[in-house]
DNA sequence: AACTTATATTGACATTGTCAATATAGCGTA
DNA sequence: TACGCTATATTGACAATGTCAATATAAGTT
């Protein structure tokens, strides 16, 4: 909201477009959701023609996959918080699963937009290497927890969690409206649920 | 395939015009994917005109909800075989997630379908009940389970398993390609890992 | 100042979802 | 059997969308 009137910066023309058609999508996005999403209104609130955002990007999709980029690197962000405030990596490891619950509900158009399918595949898409970052930091964090885990394959252990988190997450952004999904507290409560669940395992032993 | 074209049944005019769309629509989204989905062209490959369709459809989401709901039952279906074929409640519960893996990488469209976030919300859609009925799979499982499972809570684990699978198809489904992701046999592999991990939990004891 | 290039506009095109008006076929009933 | 009713199908329109080609205009360079 602060870069897109003052200061014409160092672009040419109008002004920044880019930056105000991508602001302008975030915006409509909120409004409308995800599907009635349309390039030419997005043009039409940033104030040009319905052509303009071709000088700045592809297509449609080269659009939505710079948001999703966006979104991603808002989620890899908040991952990484989630690990800075909690000091043993047990608690850090439990927290990222909630804080990507968290995403999830807090942003759920920017968490549809990411894993939209819509985007290209290929994985040098900008899409993927945001992902990679942000899966990351979970890794970073389980390994820090090495001595506490219960198996050597850091990288099956990381995938489970993720997958845990991630599937929740989508239950929680497209599943059925349950009491405990309408609000915060009752999400997060859930997600510290499933992942201490997932941290001592479904079995008796 | 086979209640199409021989047989023109109980129903009047052209022949079971609702029953071809729906197959026309399944083979168009084989063909096209998800995205290129058009009723027109579903209504062309049924040999109809554009708008014969909204004789027995409200409008494409309704269509699409046909698929996802018919899709939903699929997946209930295979998650009840995967269930029958184990003796042990311990090893249904893994194949369980193993089957709903299994189901997203062979369906990916289908698998699509289920979960594209433009149905109709609300609790009493028929896509919605379908989905209750494949979690009651799940959950009559864990309940058979009960004895071996770490906690009382038979609500919580079945969230988190269900979880935990639904986030690994959707990785498998829409993630990066990986080595193992690319052949039915290294996705069995993951998942299974995935689910021995999700049983013994994250964490040493 | 003239030229080049980046950026924006205009106007077109095919395609899509949807609706209203119209046609037609199959059914029960007189 | 003939009639009419209703379910089903067609035709033709409409506005909206993504995209492209042609054109204009401003910025920066020389």
């Amino acid at each position: 909201m602060s870069t897109s009137k003052k200061m014409p910066s160092k672009t040419y023309h109008h002004g920044n477009l880019r930056q105000v058609l991508l602001e302008a999508a975030q915006t409509l996005t909120a409004e409308v959701g995800i599907d009635g999403f349309t390039l030419r209104e997005v043009a039409r609130r940033a104030g040009v023609s319905h052509a303009a955002p071709y000088n700045h990007f592809a297509d449609k999709t080269a659009l939505v996959e710079a948001l999703a980029v966006h979104a991603f690197q808002e989620l890899a962000n908040a991952l990484r918080i989630a690990v800075n405030k909690h000091a043993t990596p047990l608690s850090a490891l439990e927290e990222i699963g909630v804080a990507y619950v968290r995403f999830a509900y807090q942003h759920p158009n920017e968490f549809r937009f990411i894993f939209r399918n819509d985007l290209r595949p290929s994985a040098e898409s900008a899409t993927n290497q945001a992902g990679e970052r942000a899966y990351a930091v979970l890794l970073e964090t389980m390994k820090s927890a090495q001595s506490f885990l219960a198996s050597k394959d850091i990288e099956l252990l990381a995938l489970t969690a993720w997958s845990t988190s991630h599937g929740l997450a989508t239950l929680v952004v497209n599943g059925p409206r349950s009491d405990l999904t309408q609000n915060l507290e009752g999400v997060e409560y859930l997600a510290r649920g499933v992942m201490q669940t997932l941290q001592e395992g479904l079995f008796k032993r």
